[in-house]
RNA sequence: GAUGGUAUAGCCAAGUGGUAAGGCAUGGGUCUGCAACACCCUGAUCGUCGGUUCGAAUCCGAUUACCAUCUCCA
């Protein structure tokens, strides 16, 4: 039984899918101008862990996530850049597959393009006229907000306490073709400079910002969605907006859940991290340095709705974390190598796992509380360790527990598993242990500590059990 | 002006009425020829003030600080 927390309501709802065992989700994804922000790069952690509990949890999910490749700041950027607005968008949808597949975020199920759907966005925009929701003005075309009942809901925002230019955004000369200021664009009359444009009932010109998101969203899941999510500065306008030309396009509901989430900050302020403030990180910078796992596992096993502060000191810890799962799994799956073990299950430590299992299903079950459910697997981690030392352990509850050890922590997007090429040459290595474990036993230490020390030196960490000795690179 | 969020140990953080989960770091111990890995032990009365209650981090009121949204930022 997973609740989620509605934005639209305040509230933890029991989740109910419209068809049974399948999670029809839309996520809203990055204008292409740029390389992705860990801003971003948190919007995708958080719907790829709340995508992969649901698949964890036996359900089919159809995770539809759009590329906005058309939109005033693409065209400014490729024009500074002095190549067309395709050249760029191509470049930056192919570095956002480069930045996010070393953060395990799978790719969504179907990733549209905006400029792939303009003749259904053309046809979405002319009936929105046809009902009356919309009006043509000099080449544009805006949606009447004032006519779709309780716009602003979502946000939370009483239309007539809205401040008209608070974010000191606002067009002049586009409020001016505005009936009213809240009215906002649907389609954009072309402007003489740009070269990017589509023939339209209403003149050349191109989409609005947010209609891209509803035209496609309900051409991939239908009218009415399970899931919609997005970064909480989507709330306003951007999904507003999509709930009201959406369901004044289709007259049903058009996601029963919405889900945002909390924003990064940085620095000693905690001041919000965005690109129109010039404060933020690039995933494509931050990946020279930083291992992706444990940047991974930061911003995952912080809450989805919660701000996530973004710091050195957390980077550092995540890796030690990282580093504490993948050894426990390393740790038991050496010792599953030995002879030794038992053929029968071990049914001590097939309960545990069942109760692992229970545990953190108990918590992923209360909107992804990702903070109660590392708890579970640290004593899971912590169990497999002690098992690991066992004298006589189980190769059947031992695999067992090893698949839903990292199978759980690949819900958090980390994989424990070791990643080692098949065609490194560890035969001098080899040759070394065993060299080593030859003067352990004719008790020559000075000779064993300096082949450890030596492989030390090549990044080679040698470990005794009573299986023997393992290794590993640093 | 309107609407939200956050405030718990050195750091991160769970907890929504019954005597404060967990992690990192610190310190101590066990294991080891020594080490590494691992395991065990070790810490806070919950921004401030007041109220309700047998009992509050949890409810109510006030207050302080920080952050955010209000028409093209995830």
């Amino acid at each position: 039984m997973i609740h989620v927390f509605n934005t639209m309501t305040r509230t933890k709802e029991l989740f109910k899918t419209i068809q049974p065992g399948i999670v029809n989700m839309y996520v809203c994804g990055p204008t292409v101008y740029n390389y992705i922000h860990i801003g971003n790069a948190r919007s995708a952690i958080a719907f790829d862990t709340i995508r992969r509990y649901f698949e964890y949890s036996d359900y089919q999910v159809n995770y539809v996530s759009n590329f906005t490749d058309v939109d005033d700041k693409i065209i400014k950027a490729a024009h500074e850049a002095g190549i067309t607005e395709q050249a760029l968008t191509t470049k930056f949808e192919q570095a956002f597959n480069d930045d996010t597949a070393p953060l395990n975020i799978k790719p969504a199920t179907v990733r549209p393009l905006a400029t792939e759907h303009i003749s259904e966005i053309i046809t979405f925009v002319d009936d929105l006229i046809a009902k009356g929701y919309a009006y043509e003005a000099d080449g544009d075309v805006y949606f009447r907000a004032r006519k779709f009942p309780d716009y602003g809901h979502l946000a939370h925002q009483n239309i007539d306490d809205l401040e008209v230019g608070a974010s000191e955004r606002l067009d002049d000369g586009e409020l001016a073709r505005k009936e009213d200021p809240v009215d906002f664009a649907v389609w954009k009359g072309a402007d003489p400079e740009v070269a990017i444009t589509w023939d339209s009932p209403w003149g050349p010109g191109r989409p609005g910002w947010h209609i891209e998101c509803s035209v496609m969203a309900i051409k991939y899941l239908g009218n009415t969605i399970d899931i919609h999510g997005g970064g909480q500065d989507l709330a306003f306008p951007h999904h507003t907006n999509e709930i009201a030309q959406s369901e004044a396009h289709t007259g049903k509901t058009f996601a029963n859940y919405w889900l945002h989430n909390g924003f990064v900050t940085v620095g000693d302020d905690n001041e919000k991290m965005s690109k129109s403030l010039g404060n933020f990180v690039t995933v494509h910078d931050l990946l020279q340095t930083v291992n992706p796992q444990a940047l991974r596992l930061m911003m995952a096993t912080t809450h989805y709705r919660r701000p996530l502060a973004y710091t050195q000191t957390a980077i550092t810890e995540a890796t030690q974390i990282v580093k504490r799962l993948q050894t426990a799994y390393t740790n038991v799956a050496f010792r599953l190598k030995q002879a030794d073990t038992m053929t029968t299950i071990d049914e001590a430590i097939d309960t545990q796992v069942a109760q692992f299992k229970s545990a953190f299903m108990q918590a992923m079950d209360d909107d992804f509380n990702v903070a109660n459910a590392m708890t579970v697997i640290n004593d899971f981690a912590t169990a497999l360790n002690v098992y690991a030392k066992a004298d006589h352990v189980s190769a059947v509850s031992g695999e067992q527990a090893l698949a839903e050890f990292a199978d759980q922590v690949m819900v958090i997007g980390v994989d424990v598993k070791p990643s080692g090429r098949a065609t490194d040459d560890n035969s001098w290595i080899e040759a070394q242990v065993a060299a080593r474990d030859a003067a352990k036993k004719a008790k020559d230490y000075a000779q064993a500590d300096a082949i450890r020390a030596e492989l030390k030196a090549q990044g080679i960490v040698l470990e005794d059990t009573a299986q023997g000795t393992r290794w590993k690179k640093e």
